[in-house]
Formats: C-alpha cells, sequence, structure tokens
RNA sequence: GGGCCGGUAGAUCAGGUGGAAGAUCGCUACAUUGGCAUUGUAGAGGCCGCGAGUUCAAAUCUCGCCCGGUCCA
C-alpha cells in the first residue's frame, strides 16, 4: 500500500468500494458502486441548496450554529471525549502564526510534539478560527469565510508506550456515526476521499468527507514529522515516522448549517438577520423588485451552484467568469444579461462579505487584539479596511462601530469576550476614523501625483498606482475614484495591476526574508554540565563560591556579536563558566548582573548572558579554579526594582486601560526601565499619572510577591494565556511570578518578595513604539529619587538663566520667545527703512546713470535681512535698478539684484557682475541674471569687492 | 521585523534640478449695506518638526532623532 492510501476494516464492514474519480484521479471511498466521481470536482454541483442534507434543523444564524455545535460536542462526549474550552482566535502561544488557522493549533507546537500532555484525551472542541488566505474570495464564491467554527475530535497516541486511543479506523467509524445516525445523512451520499495531507512540519494520511458536493470535514491522522534524513518523501519534502500519533480532525460548523439549511448561500444560513438587514439598507431589495423580467430567487440559487464549482480565487480575470457565469445561466433556462447579473452580484458579494468580515473583526478585537500596522494588529486594520470600503460601494450610511454593534447583537450575542463590548465599538470608531482622515489626506495626494497627468488621460504610469498604494494606502481602484470626482474623468486601472502588484510584494518579501542565526559564544562540543541557577533560590544572597569549568579568550568577532548594551563599562575579554552562580544573564528584557569574581586576582563581571543551560560570565580577564564571586548588589537592587515594577506597571495598566493591554516588550537596565503596552490611542499624561498612582498604591499595600513553579498544563490551566505577557512559553516549566490579584505573568527575572521594596515608581513618559503599541518609561526606587533631582536640577538652572522661580519658568519661556520673534520682525522692517532712507535721496550709495539706478553699498545683518532690502530696492519696474549689496557677516556675503523686465536687466547680467567681484572676498556664488547671490570667507575684502563693483559699471 | 511616504501660516495643502517662502479657507481693519449674508481692498500671521553635516548658499541634498501615515511578513 502506498502512502496516504486508506483501507481499513470499517469501510470492509460496512460495504464501501474504493473507485478512482474521473474528474481528479483521486482514490475515494464510497457506499454507491456507481460513482465515478469523488464528490468535490467542478463536475459535482451542490445537491442541498433548497434540499437540505441533514434535516431537523429549521432554524438559522445564531440558533441554527449553537444547535448544531451542541450537538456535534455532545456527540463526541457521548463517545468519552472530554468537551474543551475553545482558545483564543488570536494565536499568543505561538510565535510562527498570528492567528488561531484550525483546532489543531491550539496544541503546537509543544502537545503535538510530545513536550506536554494534552489537556484530555481524547477530547472534542468547537474552535472558532481566522483564514484571510482566500479574503479575496469571502462573498463572491458562496461558500468561502475567513472566520469560521472548527469543530474537532482530537487525540494522542504513543504506540511504542502502548499508549493508543485510537486510530484511522474508529475515528473514521466516529465521523460516519455522527453523519448517518446523529445526523440522519443519506450514507450513499457520502464519500471518503484519499488525500494525504502536509504541513506546518508534520505528515500523513488524510480523508476528505464530503457530502452534496460539498466538503463537510478532514480527518488527518498525523505520523510523520519532516526529518532531512526520513525515508517518505511528500511534495519533495523528506519525513520519518514519529513518537506520536496525532488524531487531527476539522469539522467546518458553518458547512454543516448549510447543508441543514438548504440555502442559496452559506451566509443565509449563518448571517441570515444580517443579510437581510444589509439588503434592505441599501435598497438591493427595492431595487430587485423593479427587476421584473428577472426571477431573483432563481438566479441566486442557480448562481450559488455554480460559484460552488467554479474556482474563485485572487488575480482571477473576473470579466471571463462572467462571460462564463452567463452562458452556464443560459443552459438552465436563465436568461440574463452580463450588465443585469453584474449589478445584482457585485452589491451581493458586499452584502455577503460583511457579516463575515464583521466576524472576524469581533473575534479578533474581542481578543484584546489592538489594531495596528505591524503583527496580527495590521490583520484587524485589514479587516476593518475591507469592511468599511465594502459598506462604502453598497452606499450604505450606517457607522463602522453600528455594524459591529448590530453583528455582537444578533451573531455573536452569549460569546464571552475578554475585551468589553464599549472596547470592540471604541476601537471600531477610531478605525473608521482613521480610515476616512486616510481617503480625505488621499485625495490632496492623488491630485498632486497627478497633476503633470493630462485630463484626458485613461492610463497612468503603474508607478503612480504602487506609490499611493504602498505610501498613502490608496488602492489603484480608490485612486481612480478619487481621480474620477477630481479632474481625469477617464482614467482606469490596467488588467492585470493587481497582479502586478502582488508579484511586487512577493518579490520584496523574498529579499527581506535572510535568515540571521549566530552560534553562542561556546561550543557546544565542549559538553560542559549546565550551571546551577542558584540566583532563583534567595534573591538577597550576594556571595558565593564556585568552581571555574572554561574559560575562553573572546575574540573580536565575539564581542561584537555580544551586541552589549549602554550599560556595559568597558570591552569583557574572557568568557566564564561556572558550576554554580547567583549571577543573573540577560533575559526577559532584564539585564544581566555585574560584579566580580576573584581568586587571588581581582577579575570584573562585566555582563552576564545565557546560553542554552550554561550561564556566561563576560569578564575583563582570565580566571580558574575555584573562585569567590559577589554581584553589584546594588544594581541588582535597582534591576530588581525596575522588574518588579514592570509588572506593577502592566498590571496597572490593564486594570486602568482595559483588557487589550497587552505586553508587546520590556526591558530593565540600571538606569531605566520600559514597557511597550497594546493600545489603541496615545496616552495622555492624565492617564499616565492615574496608572502611576495605581502602581504607587500597589507598593504602599505591600503585597506578598509569589514565585512558584509549574507544569506547562497546569499553569495554563490555573492563570490563562494572560500568563504569556513576556511572549510564547519556551519551557516545560513555567516560573510564574504573581502579584496578589495584580498581576500574575511568567517570567524568569529576579524579583523582590514584597511590593514595598520598590518604594516608588514614576512613569517618565510614553512615546508610540509603532502605531498601537505605547512605551511606558519607567523609573522605580532609587533611581526615581535620582530622576526627580535631575529634572529639579534642569528646571533650577534654567530658572536662573532667565532670572525667575521655576513654577514661573512656562510664562517666562512664552514671554521671551514671543519677545524674541516681534523683535526679529521689528529689526526686519528697520532694516529695509534704513535702506530706503541711504537710497531714496540720491545719497552716496545711490547713483543714477542712463536711466538705471546703481545701489552699491554695504548693509548689515545676515543673508536673510539683505534679502528683503534688496527686494524692497528692485521690485519697484518703474525705477530700474541694479542693487549690489554686501555683508561681512558669516565670512562676507554679496548679493547682486537688477530690477526685472527693465532696461537694466538688458543692460546688465547679475551672475556676470558677482563673479567678477566674488573674488575679492574669496569665495564663489550663483544665481539667475536678474538674481545672484554668493559668499566667502574673507570678510575683509568687502570693501575692495564694492570698489570693483563701481569700476566695473563704470560709476565714479 | 522589513520597506515606502509625510511633517511648510490658525486649518487644508503647493513649492523639492540648492539661489527672494506661496495658494485657498479662516483671522483683523477699512469700504459696500438700514443691519446681516455677500462683495471689494488692505493687513497680520512662518525656528519650513528637532539636531548635526555638505555648500559661498539648505524648506530643498546627506545622516541621526522626534512625531505621524502606509504597505508587506
Amino acid at each position: 500500500m502506498a502512502f496516504g492510501d486508506i483501507d481499513i476494516p470499517f469501510f470492509q464492514e460496512a460495504g464501501f468500494v474504493r473507485n478512482k474519480c474521473r474528474v481528479t484521479n483521486q482514490w475515494f471511498w464510497t457506499r454507491d458502486e456507481s460513482r465515478d466521481t469523488c464528490g468535490d470536482t467542478t463536475e459535482d454541483e451542490y445537491t442541498f441548496i433548497g434540499a437540505p442534507l441533514i434535516p431537523g434543523f429549521p432554524e438559522r444564524g445564531r440558533a441554527l450554529m449553537d444547535k448544531m455545535r451542541e450537538t456535534f460536542l455532545s456527540f463526541f462526549e457521548e463517545q468519552s471525549h472530554a468537551r474543551v474550552d475553545p482558545y483564543p482566535v488570536i494565536a499568543r502561544w505561538r510565535d510562527d502564526i498570528h492567528l488561531t488557522i484550525a483546532s489543531i493549533a491550539d496544541f503546537q507546537p509543544d502537545v503535538t510534539s510530545g513536550v506536554i500532555p494534552p489537556p484530555a484525551n481524547p477530547l472534542t472542541i468547537s474552535q472558532p478560527c481566522i483564514r484571510l488566505t482566500d479574503v479575496a474570495a469571502v462573498g463572491r464564491s458562496g461558500r468561502h469565510l475567513t472566520t469560521f467554527e472548527m469543530m474537532a475530535h482530537h487525540c494522542f497516541n504513543r504506540p511504542k508506550d502502548g499508549d493508543t486511543v485510537y486510530w484511522i479506523d474508529e475515528c473514521v467509524r466516529f465521523c460516519d456515526e455522527l453523519f448517518v445516525n446523529r445526523l440522519g445523512i443519506n450514507p450513499t451520499e457520502i464519500t471518503y476521499v484519499e488525500n494525504p495531507w502536509s504541513g506546518g512540519g508534520n505528515a500523513g494520511p488524510a480523508v476528505e468527507v464530503i457530502v452534496g458536493g460539498l466538503e463537510l470535514a478532514t480527518l488527518v491522522f498525523m505520523n510523520l514529522e519532516e526529518d532531512p534524513d526520513g525515508e517518505i518523501e511528500i511534495k519533495g519534502e523528506k519525513y520519518s515516522e514519529m513518537d506520536l500519533q496525532i488524531i487531527d480532525t476539522g469539522y467546518g460548523l458553518e458547512r454543516f448549517c448549510w447543508a441543514a439549511a438548504g440555502t442559496p448561500t452559506i451566509y443565509e444560513a449563518i448571517f441570515p438577520e444580517s443579510v437581510s438587514w444589509l439588503r434592505q439598507l441599501s435598497g438591493f431589495d427595492a431595487r430587485l423588485d423593479t427587476m421584473d423580467e428577472v426571477d431573483a430567487d432563481l438566479v441566486l440559487s442557480e448562481l450559488s451552484m455554480l460559484a460552488g464549482i467554479l474556482n474563485i480565487d485572487v488575480g482571477t480575470d473576473v470579466s471571463a467568469l462572467y462571460e462564463r457565469l452567463v452562458e452556464r445561466l443560459a443552459d438552465r433556462g436563465v436568461d440574463i444579461s452580463l450588465s443585469v447579473l453584474k449589478s445584482i452580484t457585485e452589491p451581493l458579494s458586499a452584502i455577503y462579505a460583511i457579516p463575515d468580515h464583521l466576524n472576524a473583526l469581533c473575534n479578533m478585537l474581542g481578543d484584546g487584539l489592538v489594531p495596528s500596522n505591524v503583527k496580527a494588529g495590521y490583520l484587524a486594520r485589514m479587516m476593518a479596511r475591507r469592511t468599511l470600503k465594502l459598506r462604502d460601494e453598497l452606499g450604505i450610511s450606517v457607522s463602522l462601530a453600528e455594524l459591529g454593534a448590530h453583528h455582537l447583537d444578533v451573531n455573536l450575542l452569549g460569546r464571552e469576550f475578554t475585551q468589553t463590548r464599549e472596547g470592540i465599538l471604541a476601537i471600531l470608531a477610531l478605525e473608521e476614523s482613521r480610515y476616512q482622515e486616510m481617503l480625505r489626506a488621499g485625495e490632496s495626494a492623488v491630485r498632486t501625483a497627478l497633476k503633470s497627468v493630462a485630463e484626458d488621460a485613461t492610463e497612468i504610469d503603474d508607478e503612480i498606482f504602487f506609490h499611493l498604494a504602498e505610501s498613502r494606502g490608496l488602492q489603484p481602484d480608490m485612486v481612480v475614484e478619487i481621480a474620477k470626482s477630481a479632474n481625469w474623468p477617464n482614467l482606469s486601472v490596467r488588467l492585470g495591476l493587481a497582479a502586478d502588484m502582488a508579484a511586487r510584494h512577493a518579490k520584496q518579501t523574498k529579499e527581506s526574508a535572510k535568515a540571521k542565526k549566530s552560534d553562542g559564544i561556546i561550543s557546544s562540543q565542549h559538553n560542559l554540565t549546565a550551571t546551577s541557577q542558584d540566583f532563583y533560590l534567595d534573591t538577597s544572597q550576594t556571595e558565593f563560591t564556585a568552581n571555574v569549568l572554561y574559560c575562553k579568550p573572546l575574540s573580536d568577532d565575539d564581542v561584537t556579536s555580544l551586541n552589549l548594551s549602554p550599560e556595559v563599562n568597558g570591552v569583557p575579554t574572557h568568557a566564564v563558566v561556572l558550576d554554580r552562580t547567583l549571577f543573573y544573564p540577560e533575559g526577559g528584557g532584564q539585564l544581566g548582573d555585574f560584579g566580580t569574581l576573584t581568586n587571588g586576582k581581582v577579575v570584573s563581571v562585566l555582563d552576564t548572558r545565557p546560553q542554552t543551560n550554561l550561564i556566561i560570565h563576560l569578564t575583563d580577564g582570565p580566571c580558574e579554579g575555584e573562585v569567590r564571586g559577589a554581584i553589584n548588589s546594588e544594581r541588582r537592587k535597582q534591576l530588581m526594582d525596575h522588574h518588579t515594577s514592570v509588572h506593577i506597571v502592566g498590571g496597572s495598566a490593564r486594570t486602568i486601560l482595559g483588557p487589550h493591554i497587552w505586553q508587546a516588550g520590556s526591558s530593565k537596565g540600571e538606569r531605566y526601565a520600559r514597557l511597550d503596552v497594546t493600545h489603541y490611542q496615545r496616552l495622555s499624561r492624565e492617564q499616565l499619572d492615574i496608572i502611576e498612582d495605581h502602581a504607587n498604591e500597589i507598593i504602599s499595600q505591600n503585597i506578598p510577591i509569589e514565585k512558584m513553579v509549574l507544569g506547562r498544563a497546569e499553569a495554563d490551566a490555573q492563570f490563562g494565556f494572560e500568563l504569556y505577557q513576556g511572549g510564547p512559553p519556551k519551557h516545560q516549566q513555567i516560573r510564574i511570578i504573581k502579584i496578589g490579584e495584580h498581576d500574575t505573568q511568567a517570567c524568569g527575572g529576579t524579583h523582590h518578595d514584597q511590593t514595598g521594596e520598590i518604594g516608588e515608581i514614576r512613569i517618565i513618559r510614553s512615546s508610540a513604539v509603532q502605531d498601537g503599541v505605547e512605551r511606558l518609561q519607567i523609573v522605580a526606587g532609587e533611581t526615581a529619587r535620582e530622576h526627580a533631582r535631575k529634572q529639579d536640577e534642569l528646571l533650577s538652572q534654567a530658572s536662573e538663566v532667565l532670572g525667575v522661580q521655576a513654577d514661573e519658568l512656562p510664562t517666562a519661556v512664552q514671554r521671551f520667545f514671543e519677545e524674541w520673534k516681534s523683535q526679529r520682525k521689528k529689526i526686519e522692517h528697520l532694516e529695509a527703512e534704513i535702506v530706503r532712507l541711504r537710497t531714496s535721496g540720491g545719497g552716496s550709495d545711490s547713483t543714477e546713470k542712463d536711466g538705471v539706478r546703481y545701489v552699491i553699498m554695504e548693509g548689515s545683518g545676515d543673508m536673510r535681512q539683505l534679502l528683503g532690502m534688496v527686494g524692497e530696492l528692485t521690485r519697484d519696474t518703474s525705477k530700474p535698478t541694479v542693487a549690489i549689496l554686501g555683508t561681512r557677516e558669516g565670512g562676507g556675503k554679496l548679493l547682486v539684484a537688477i530690477t526685472e523686465n527693465s532696461i537694466a536687466s538688458e543692460k546688465h547680467n547679475a551672475v556676470d557682475i558677482l563673479n567678477s567681484i566674488s573674488s575679492h572676498i574669496s569665495g564663489g556664488g550663483g544665481g539667475r541674471p536678474t538674481f545672484a547671490q554668493g559668499g566667502g570667507s574673507n570678510p575683509d575684502g568687502l570693501d575692495d569687492a564694492l570698489a570693483a563693483a563701481n569700476e566695473l559699471l563704470g560709476l565714479e
């Protein structure tokens, strides 16, 4: 039997036959001997539209979903599966994906790799999942969703340990039992298609379960893992058998509901209220009523049956697809023109997609996600913008928050979210205003970008589209829309531009994908035993005795790769490994300890780093034998102040601002600490003050800080995923820092035993590290007092300069600034007045010759002031003037200006004049024929330069 | 995490091959009108984000920082 073939007793017993699909060439099992297609092909149309496959489910929407889910879960409970609560849709326990894309994702990577046990075995779950890869097809295909619930039954077998719950045969029996006996599906309609599965580093045989042309479930029997030395090859990758055998199933809840409802599309089955609400709001129903010649219901159901077998993908040529649709509809006796068809399907696809998109949005935001321009937050923003665009295309004037509120009330009632309803709606309102702002700013951006494009142009350079899309977020069709209402009515988007744009992104991604991986300082071949981490035993200990296991001189490359923090004084020369240590290594954002190692001679420990299970002391000299270690206890105290403070402030921020507050990163040194938190708005000083007060209240309560170590599964069960603020867990054993009821986190750092030991916390300021993430700069304990002293010092220095009291500084500075501005203005006016006086009365600075006035003089002030004067002199066309001004400032400046369009400008060239006199001040310059300026480095030559000008022009 | 774009008058934005800081709206005063809207005329209002560098000369070019926008993983 080849890999992927499935032959189980159940198929024999139940009278199945194995046929080969004449369309896809795949093997499939069926009870219908005459069947020659597997069920999921371009020739298998949906059979259930108007004729439900699953009887007994008259409900629609949420009620239908609830009943179907309960039917599934309780069925598997009866088969002795434990029901497990769904995980969040934001996959924060993983660093390889942002969203939960399948029920098995809950158990990757640690359960599926066998590191930690599953929460139950076997188990059943209905896991909300979000997949954005097919987002473009949602609403158009009739069946695609970005957000769906994957119902599943899983089990984890260890056959080598004789521990097998069930495997392929029993799994398929459960599935068939559910379909035939519990749901009443006609057994001859079911096909099991052999389709081995691989992905995410694992692989195994699998079957797709298809009924009525619709894939309802996939059963995967995962027993292989990627292994370069493996013997089994699938899709170019090599695999070998793993110790674990995993039953990974996925049953699409929404598809079951659709099959039970028999509605034209899946959207009517699961979002009936939303669809009819939007149809009415957008005037779609009213418009349909006016189309007498069209039987809308017939068109819609025919359409969805066709849509099911047509492949609607990103980059599909939509117009060609439409032509095929019209033809096929005609074959079925539905006569409809392409334009009428389009006028039905285009708004309809938006009506269908909106509730799906809202579902994704509400689920993501409900999980406490904050929209952002990076990471998972970007996905939320993208969905918000897609929804808004669809809404605008429909021409509905309902805000995104109202749409969200409707969706929460109608489709998600009873769902428990960490984020509050108000929080979700507030974020949606903010996202809409950001979108509106983008469109508003986009208008002038488009206008500017198209300035040099002819008004009757039909096409523009692709680069303009790319640029507007990437820098302003304006998609090509939006650009065309704006251009049409501006001044370019004939502009359109070139066919295939979307594909080129996607290719461009793909190329960029490829270029930026460069994996950086550096080896540790200590080569693993030394086979050193793990360093005993004594710093966890007692945080008050500062001295210890240990033996040097290894000491290595550092190369320049080693030092560079260490990327030392600015707090490190000096450059380490050696890396020392001990058998035990109190030195805490850099980790979890806390910088390493400093101190000394002494064996006769004292060497300084400049920094401490972890490498796998070793702790490396970076020193300024070699050492060996038994050493006496002493950590810099003041620094350690400060690091602990800061680290514990970060936990306290994080908890306070969450209490004050809401459940979406999540740690996005942190850093704790001796002189500073900072905490990055997710939040959807910039924080005001008032908000920081409230958080700061709350944090100091926690300190004054002097709460004991509990430190414990739990297994992963137990930690998860007891505290949930909020534990992993610092990132996905990496170990089987989790060290937990619990500050009363205030904050509980998994953390490896060193902490005080009581909050009161910190003394005081100040949040100095906040800055935006990226959209949706605020960085709080924190000082605690002694550093907080130092910071206060420094601030006072700055204030007293500044107020001393101005000779005022510190509390009068703001008004004083304000006054000085205003005065400075008005005096600068006054000086400009006076300078101009001087020029006017010196040149008006025919004084010595001004000469007339052949109808041209020549002004050659030295002014005061800088170039800026000369410019004002010269403008005064030459702007009046009734008085043709050649003005040559000089100043000694800045190495000497010269300005030559000539009244434009006058006899003066006909006779003279400013650049020529300038060039022939600027040598006297050892400089150069340039400009236009009527205006030239230059400068030099010899201000004493100014008199000579002006004299030369007089001579050149034949004056005197 | 990577890339791209922007920060100019109270507001919205031009100006970007280095060489005299602009438009529209708003503001002030005057005129028009019985009064207001309107209209006209004049005017005020700019550390061209901050800091360095290149240059005789920087809003403009280079680098760093701050702030904002946006695309992709």
